[in-house]
RNA sequence: GUCCUCGUAGCAUAGUGGAUAAUGCAACUGCCUUCUAAGCAGUAGAUCGCAGGUUCGAAUCCUGCCGAGGACGCCA
């Protein structure tokens, strides 16, 4: 619908450059007014356009409006308003509006989707933990962030690949450290459930040659688990759990890297230890990729940089990586190495802030090192999944956000995904009454002219915002927007169920033309929660 | 010390430079013999951390300060 606006100013505005040489802005938004007074739309291209036109804002929109109004022949626009400082504020037809949601009850789970995303190929990288623990709560930012964008992507028409790296290289200090605990000679990442872990193999441990293939071996076990709750506890499917050991290091692709980067004339010694020279890309400072020690092992940037070179062979338009917070400063040497590739620009990376606890008042710092850890598993057993995703997509990935375990029971009963799930469940009653009482739909349509009261018109046009919701995910990644949305919906639609009786009115064709609004509204909060990962139940 | 993120009502959070700053929880007042009260209607509650600047217009952009968290390893 939105779309369709856009496209009415926009031909508007070429026909009168064209004519008169006018010479518009073509940047400008297109907004739902707060203010019902403002119009179904609103357009600040008039105000953004007149400094460079030298003209009052408010002439301009007069212009614009009169050519908008001689070319709108589908009769999209009851009336087109110049109000404030020049914003334009257009009113739909109701004809236009009636048509555009028998579309959206015609495209049932596929109302919001669309082909923007032209078959693009992307790859999204998330969670990415280390094998060596639990996922904890803030592993949770991460994975219903980056879940909820794939689907999104995907129903925007990108073709999506989810990847998950696991990094379970020998080589590396993490994994010969958990070899060490594992062969009874190290502490690291030691908890109970570490201990049991240990126990479990210890007759594959005897067996290891050394502390790298301890590690490794007691890493795999770790990784087994992670995948089970990643897979069944909180239902994400990635495409590719992509090995670092077995994909770059056995592959030689480390190596190839290596000598790649040599030959490019970026890597230097000093100090005994040999450093690429990021700093001519763009990066703070150079950075070590081989040790100084005897075997000259590498950091885990070398190994890093070959799995970004391999991402790039596998040809996708577009990546995505989302870091926890921890990983901020490797953010510029990451976009500097693909400067050295000549991708840049093809690399977004999201950094998904920490989550912190709060418990009786007091302030815990989650890290994987050290302080208390709460697992992502003990917070989906206590609140459920459809609540933990919830609370966590309701939040900016960019806002620290607070914890507090005491609430978490609280915060389940709580919930606004409840408030959510209950429209839904509600609307499903309605259908289940009409059904008993023989209503068919079957060539019905809507007609916005039959609703009278405002909450009708007001659940409508919340309906018809979702497309436009998705599709501005698909360029923010504020997906934050998707949860808040639905709230949204839901809070407009128990604002009719309220005033408006659904069955049992006098005229029949009220009855129908409210349960056409109702199955459109119920499709799109099941379309908007599939997004996110909830279900949609059909009753509570 | 340098760099990154954040600071919005009692709490948790939305808010693509636009019009009267929004939602949930908590508080207060009403509303169930009719489709689910896990709901609705209403009231109260915000110097958008502070001070400057840019702009026709700033919660939003810039600078400085204060506060919180994170990163500054040959850990990943």
């Amino acid at each position: 619908m939105r779309n369709k606006v856009k496209n009415i100013i926009l031909t508007a505005l070429q026909n009168l450059q064209e004519k008169e040489g006018f010479l518009p802005f073509s940047d400008f938004d297109i907004k739902r007014p707060e203010n019902e007074e403002h119009g179904d739309y609103s357009a600040n291209v008039a105000l953004k356009s007149a400094k460079s036109l030298k003209q009052n804002p408010r002439d301009i929109a007069e212009t614009i409006k009169k050519e908008i109004l001689s070319i709108d022949k589908e009769g999209i626009f009851e009336k087109i308003e110049i109000a404030g400082a020049g914003f334009l504020n257009f009113f739909l037809s109701d004809s236009f509006f009636s048509k555009s949601l028998n579309e959206a009850i015609e495209k049932k789970d596929k109302f919001g989707s669309s082909n923007i995303g032209n078959k693009k190929r992307v790859l999204v990288e998330f969670i990415s933990a280390n094998p060596t623990g639990e996922l904890h709560l803030g592993h949770g930012r991460g994975a219903f962030f980056g879940d909820a964008l794939c689907n999104i992507l995907s129903f925007l028409g990108y073709e999506v690949t989810r990847e998950f790296y696991v990094n379970d290289a020998k080589a590396s200090t993490q994994i010969q450290e958990l070899g060490k605990t594992a062969l009874g000679k190290g502490e690291a990442y030691k908890t109970e459930k570490l201990q049991e872990k240990i126990e479990k193999i210890k007759d594959l441990l005897k067996d290891a040659k050394d502390e790298a293939e301890a590690g490794s071996l007691l890493a795999k076990e770790l990784l087994e688990d992670i995948k089970d709750i990643v897979e069944n506890k909180l239902n994400i499917k990635f495409d590719n759990w992509f090995s670092e050991q077995k994909e770059l290091y056995d592959t030689k692709k480390v190596d190839q890297v290596y000598e790649f980067l040599k030959s490019k004339g970026l890597i230097y010694e000093k100090e005994g230890a040999e450093w690429i020279a990021l700093s001519r890309y763009e990066d703070s400072e150079d950075r070590v990729i081989l040790r100084s020690d005897q075997k000259k092992s590498p950091t885990y940037l070398l190994p890093d940089i070959a799995y970004h070179k391999n991402k790039i062979e596998r040809g996708y338009d577009k990546l995505i990586n989302i870091w926890g917070a921890d990983h901020q400063g490797h953010v510029k040497s990451m976009q500097a190495v693909m400067k050295i590739f000549g991708f840049e620009n093809k690399l977004d990376i999201f950094i998904t802030q920490m989550v912190s606890l709060k418990e009786e008042g007091e302030k815990f710092k989650l890290s994987k090192r050290k302080g208390k850890i709460v697992s992502l598993k003990w917070l989906v057993d206590e609140v459920g999944l459809d609540p933990a995703r919830f609370f966590y997509l309701l939040k900016s990935i960019d806002t620290q956000m607070e914890f507090d375990i005491c609430l978490a029971k609280e915060q389940s009963d709580k919930n606004p995904v409840f408030y959510v799930q209950y429209a839904h469940a509600r609307i499903a009653s309605i259908f289940k009454k009409a059904e008993k009482e023989g209503f068919s739909l079957s060539e019905s349509l809507f007609d916005i002219s039959l609703c009278k009261k405002e909450e009708e018109r007001k659940l409508a046009f919340e309906v018809l915002k979702f497309p436009e919701i998705v599709e501005d995910i698909s360029f923010l990644y504020n997906v934050q927007n998707l949860a808040h949305y639905t709230l949204n919906l839901a809070k407009k639609f128990h604002s009719f169920y309220n005033s408006c009786r659904v069955l049992g009115n006098e005229d029949e064709s009220i009855d129908k033309n409210r349960l056409l609004l109702a199955k459109a509204t119920k499709q799109t909060i099941k379309n908007a929660l599939s997004l996110m990962g909830v279900s949609a139940p059909e009753k509570m």
